[in-house]
DNA sequence: CAGTAGGGTGGCACTAACTGCCAGTTATCG
DNA sequence: CGATAACTGGCAGTTAGTGCCACCCTACTG
């Protein structure tokens, strides 16, 4: 009998893997089973056992791959604002948020199923507001997110990643987009108020923005 | 029989009533003994029974006042960064934010007990890093010194509580304190480095004007 | 001062969340 | 194909967490 490490990444300590690309895809499964359940018939009334018969598999999996159940709405949240944070990675030095977002919507314009996870994920938001499991879920995944950000910024700005002025760069954008990323699930959820991606993307920028002013970090605002 | 609506808070959703100063105590001391058991001997190798005996408080009082073990430590944790954003509430306009928090501080010098737990909350903080649950507490507790902020800011700008622009000034000032809290809890307790009061609100200092400088919350840097 | 209403506690039974273990299955790769 | 590692399900067990009710205080009120 070799040594058997089996991971149980319920508890994920700093370690973080890179999980393998398999794993990934059956937990953003079922972590959209369970955004479906909690937002259909509320948090409490789901069990760990519901989540896994609807997402077809064993609660054992559930518990492997979830330390809570409120967790397993975390793949689902990250998709979204870690495609937010890669797309600032990926900013060039120089040009105008905005319009690099805008064309970067308009390059790769997003799949049905894309839109619909970014729908579920603006659930889990607004659920976040009521449902303290839920929000703890969210400013996990957003904390992560700051990390990312991290590297990001420290390439941007030609530091460490150990820089005070860094981290506090990264924590201040990333509680931006957080904020702005509420204010419109709930805006549009709750208040059932209508948004363009040009709106949205124009509100994430300015927040990036003002959150970043001293460091330089998004440049000098628009006209 | 009339009817008996205990509230059990463990659910405790957005409408947080002021709580009776009675139940706030006997919170702080149930903390205090949670942050205790935590340190000495790990998050997963104390229950909450253990938590209600070293306490002196019934099991069931413990599951009455939190939501999980873990989130015992919030209060303790609340206290600590809620004192720093009610001297943000009271530093007049104008002022230079390192002096005024150097003369709050000689103004009323810490009593032993508060050392104590502001000791005990920097652990909490450097165990954050390792024990995702501790975390998750700690997040949970600088979003909600994030509204408190946002009430700062906003009678500070002259503006209104929903204004996106307070909004995104509270958040990202309030996570600068968190990553600077975080950045000296590592340091030192892992890393044994000693801080003069001076260098730490400094350090806090500059991450808030880095953060808030767009908005002209914390004013221009000092020379 | 007796009665009583309300906030708070403890105890107990119970459910749901979560873990350890192992045997079985499936992907991966030489 | 064979071997090894990654992954899954099932089950027994533990711990976390809830609902319910009797009880205890404190304070108010007639």
């Amino acid at each position: 009998m070799t040594e058997r490490t089996t991971p149980d990444m319920s508890s994920d300590g700093p370690p973080t893997a890179p999980l393998s690309p398999r794993l990934a895809r059956a937990r953003m499964a079922v972590s959209r089973h369970a955004a479906a359940l909690f937002w259909e018939r509320g948090v409490a009334a789901t069990s760990g056992d519901d989540i896994a018969e609807a997402a077809g598999v064993s609660p054992r999996s559930v518990w492997r791959y979830f330390r809570s159940k409120e967790s397993c709405v975390e793949p689902l949240l990250a998709a979204s604002v870690y495609r937010f944070m890669a797309a600032l990675d990926r900013w060039p030095l120089g040009s105008s948020l905005e319009e690099f977002l805008l064309a970067e919507l308009s390059d790769d314009p997003s799949s049905p199923e894309q839109i619909e996870d970014d729908l579920s994920a603006l659930r889990m938001i607004a659920l976040a507001a009521t449902e303290p499991a839920i929000r703890s879920a969210w400013l996990m995944v957003c904390d992560e997110a700051e990390r990312q950000l991290v590297t990001v910024v420290a390439r941007r700005l030609d530091l460490t990643t150990t820089n005070p002025q860094v981290r506090v760069c990264a924590a201040a954008a990333t509680a931006a987009v957080r904020v702005v990323n509420e204010d419109i699930s709930i805006a549009a959820l709750r208040d059932h108020q209508q948004f363009t991606a040009a709106e949205v993307i124009h509100r994430l920028a300015d927040a990036v923005r003002a959150s970043t002013a001293e460091t330089g970090f998004a440049g000098p605002a628009r006209s």
